[in-house]
DNA sequence: CTGCTAATTGCAAATCATTTGCATTTGTAT
DNA sequence: ATACAAATGCAAATGATTTGCAATTAGCAG
């Protein structure tokens, strides 16, 4: 049973912004809208080579997206920062191969982590190690904002 | 009940990992071990400035002690690079302040997160969201190492 | 304790992804 | 169609991390 991958409306999602309709930023959003996994900023650059798109300005409009909260940047390891489109169903889980570097997002949510974990590695193979963080506001910080 | 900050043995770890035991390295295992969240490159700088080691050295020796397994390095937002020693009780679980970027480490597994969630976004008062990421070895590349 | 050898370090220069300034182009509202 | 702000391309700047190389140091043998 393998995830449906929805094709999502980009130029909707970009007035709902208050983004114009580029064709890059058009492209970019279907281009990770279509895949199955989060993308290294070296891939999307491929697949928008079509468009001869500036890596300037794909950093341009992915920092923007960020910001906005259309896409999340993942960043598993040092180096590698990787991009995709946030959605409902995406809970921001990945499984990473230490050797060639794959990326596979996975369709369940940390409530039942307990449960997939089993299957999850089997599908893998092997599972070396897991990160998890939680970002949010500390006290501190709450405090000081207000 | 705060957690208790074990010193460790630095020179008996750099024994046993097969490292030569020089001032640096043992001052930054042990600033390591006395540190409750994982620390930024920065920040062993600056605790480590008697020593007035060059940077360079300091990337070195953190290279090869992740290399090594004795340290972990954690990668929240894209330029973030922190610092822990692996030990037992560390799963390599944190939350992070996306305001001051104040980092914790979480004493608990994945297992039991479900229960934990509620008292965690009680202590940091809100949590936005989180990142979990399982390193594994895909089955292409299993395949493709032997 | 002394000397040997390989590992470690400091320094300066190189690297590489990402960011920025600025002039030009493009999208959108009027 | 026009105007203005936003977006882009290009080239240069940035900044953390890495690397080459010569000098130093730790660990070991005698």
């Amino acid at each position: 049973m393998k995830k449906q991958l929805q094709p999502i409306d980009a130029e909707a999602l970009l007035v709902e912004h208050e983004f114009k309709k580029t064709p890059l930023r058009i492209m970019l959003l279907e281009t990770l809208s279509l895949s199955p996994s989060p993308l290294p900023v070296l891939k999307l650059q491929r697949k928008l080579k079509k468009l001869a798109a500036d890596p300037a300005t794909i950093y341009r409009a992915l920092n923007a997206f960020v910001e906005a909260g259309i896409v999340n940047a993942l960043t598993v390891d040092k180096t590698k920062v990787m991009y995709e489109l946030v959605q409902e169903k995406n809970h921001l889980h990945h499984i990473v191969c230490n050797s060639c570097s794959a990326v596979e997002s996975i369709p369940f949510c940390v409530k039942t982590i307990d449960q997939q974990a089993v299957k999850l590695s089997r599908q893998f193979n092997k599972i070396h190690s897991h990160q998890l963080a939680f970002v949010g506001t500390c006290r501190k910080c709450v405090r000081a904002l207000r």
